[in-house]
DNA sequence: TATCACGATACTTATGATGTTACGTGATTC
DNA sequence: GAATCACGTAACATCATAAGTATCGTGATA
């Protein structure tokens, strides 16, 4: 399967929000993201049962963000898309009788917790308010 | 996709052959991991072209190591089987022409980045016989 | 009342590891 | 040299999951 996108095109759609007026509509966001609204409207179900966002029907109707960006971190953002798995790699039988299984899987699985630790910390150690003013520092130079 | 188990199926199958004398067959390998000898062929093909193991056809054939230990890392082996991918998340344009995207996608690839080098020492640094080393303290503890 | 936009369901597609069947080839045994 | 063993390879099926698509319902607005 090709790798899951849902983080990267929910702080795309955030951070495009945060510089829009008013609501955007999931037809709108899928043109930008080029897929469908279904799809966004699915993926970004996520982020509004955490609150990170609000959705409204009808005329003028579409999604805003509900939250103050500063309180929302990419971890959090991944984790409200469905925290789906990190790695593509792993053991098969994670309680293994095998004695030497078991020493194979301590060694791996040690190494991957480790690296998803450090990618944890990462992702929760930037806000999206940060990564707004990244963009704002890289596009919009203070004159 | 179910998560890759090629290393840790090869690292289980390693360690057991350090500690067999005489070749083992594909049918007997699969067996243990629960697989079938085909998969088991398949999956060693890459071992046997980075010389790790050795195949023999016929009576008395089968899969034996062909090299020292203590050369092999579990990042050596995690490669020899087609250093498949090691993250399930990453982006969906990794060259974006947005502005935004391309913020987005530096901040995700940082972390990953981070997390696979991390992986990757981690993985490096340990050899097939610091592994077989820490069965054998695990099991057999010296008298 | 017509239209807009989300909500939800159902189904399909894409991808990659894994599982399975079948047949070929070389090596060993008799 | 015939039978058997074990790998090599090809072809196809299965499974899991993100993503794409079509469709209908519902509430809100004009």
């Amino acid at each position: 399967m090709r790798n899951d996108s849902r983080l990267s095109r929910m702080l795309h759609v955030l951070l495009h929000m945060a510089r829009h007026d008013g609501p955007m509509t999931s037809d709108a966001i899928a043109r930008m993201l080029g897929t469908n609204p279904v799809v966004v409207r699915r993926t970004m179900a996520g982020l509004r049962d955490a609150g990170y966002v609000r959705s409204e029907k009808g005329h003028g109707g579409g999604w805003a963000i509900a939250t103050d960006l500063a309180s929302v971190s990419l971890l959090d953002v991944h984790r409200a898309v469905g925290g789906p798995r990190l790695f593509a790699i792993g053991n098969e039988h994670p309680n293994a009788d095998c004695a030497v299984e078991k020493v194979v899987n301590a060694a791996v699985e040690g190494a991957l917790r480790e690296a998803e630790a450090l990618l944890v910390a990462r992702l929760g150690a930037v806000s999206l308010a940060e990564l707004a003013r990244s963009f704002d520092a890289r596009c919009n130079p203070p004159d």
